[in-house]
DNA sequence: AGCGCTCTCGCGGTTTTCGGACATGACCAT
DNA sequence: ATGGTCATGTCCGAAAACCGCGAGAGCGCT
């Protein structure tokens, strides 16, 4: 009945992909995903506000927002942090998405420390899923957080982009992390 | 996201029992049921507009429905077929509900007869799930579907009210029809 | 011992699947 | 007559499967 949500899609080259932009009138970003991902993204899009719930009209630069994504991948880490975002979800994927933002560029959190600062210590298996279910990858930093044993586990991206991401954000031993712990 | 759709309701009392009227911002009927079934006609207006979706803000004759209401009940029986309704539901239902309308004042269908009409003649059981769905009940006459042997099988406001409302618009064998068939 | 690897199992939210219930009625076998 | 079977669309609740984990046990090597 009400008509769909409409929001602006756009595309811009990175060192390592092409990103699919999804942005809202008020220039919050509402998904991001690589371009050989974007049927997931599509899907995640359809979970959260139905079927016939949204259309994406092609915008070139909606809210600004590639030119921000342009600027991240340059070398200015600090701009994503304040990037608008607005996002569906159940409340427990909100939390585990809400506190993916506090984690400092640069630096790295298990999956099980992830779960105690949200107060749901047992909860950690459900945090890597929510992990992967996050529509906006990279500006809600999934990619900061690791196995307990440091290694990378799993990126919704692929494993190269996650080291690539934390390399790109100085992390100290980014280089030496490996796909699975050794 | 989109603020939710903005519904009008009121009240009115006939020979049978107490009507809850709710209409939209143009005056298009959304739902009507029996105040003792207040609940459910809630219950199938988060089904079709979602939790969130709707609001029900009090309002006098909303779209001068309550006076078309009233009217049909002193007995001008001809006002609900032009009567504007909006509802959601699925294709199937959509497609019951309209064939609904075009049962001639006075007379009645069986389940099978109006499964035929919609091409569906197989679909007997899911017209009488569809008959129950219906949010609009009177305006929309669900009450106008008997079983094939004459009985009058089921009512979602109750079987008494259902043949009140058939008496009331004149069906010749209204009297003798049983609750079941004998 | 101490290390490192593998295997197993429990953890918990979300999604998917499945079975049942229902405002019927035609058909077939007792 | 009576009673069982089956087709059909949709919603709902229950149960199970799915995983971007991690602790612990068992085992083979220095």
């Amino acid at each position: 009945m009400a008509e769909p949500l409409r929001l602006f899609i756009d595309r811009t080259e990175t060192p390592i992909g092409e990103l699919v932009i999804v942005a809202d009138r008020e220039g919050r970003l509402r998904a991001i995903d690589w371009t050989d991902y974007e049927a997931r993204m599509r899907q995640l899009l359809r979970l959260h506000y139905g079927e016939g719930g949204f259309e994406l009209v092609p915008e070139r630069n909606p809210g600004g927002l590639t030119t921000t994504m342009s600027t991240y991948f340059a070398g200015d880490l600090g701009i994503i942090a304040s990037m608008p975002v607005e996002t569906g979800g159940t409340p427990f994927q909100r939390t585990v998405w809400a506190a993916l933002r506090d984690i400092p560029c640069g630096t790295t959190v298990s999956y099980s420390e992830l779960a105690r600062r949200i107060g749901r210590p047992a909860a950690v298996r459900a945090v890597g899923l929510a992990n992967g279910a996050n529509p906006v990858g990279i500006v809600v930093p999934c990619h900061r957080v690791v196995g307990a044993n440091g290694s990378l586990t799993g990126y919704g991206g692929g494993i190269e982009r996650k080291r690539w991401l934390l390399a790109h954000e100085g992390h100290a031993a980014s280089q030496s992390l490996l796909p699975f712990a050794r």
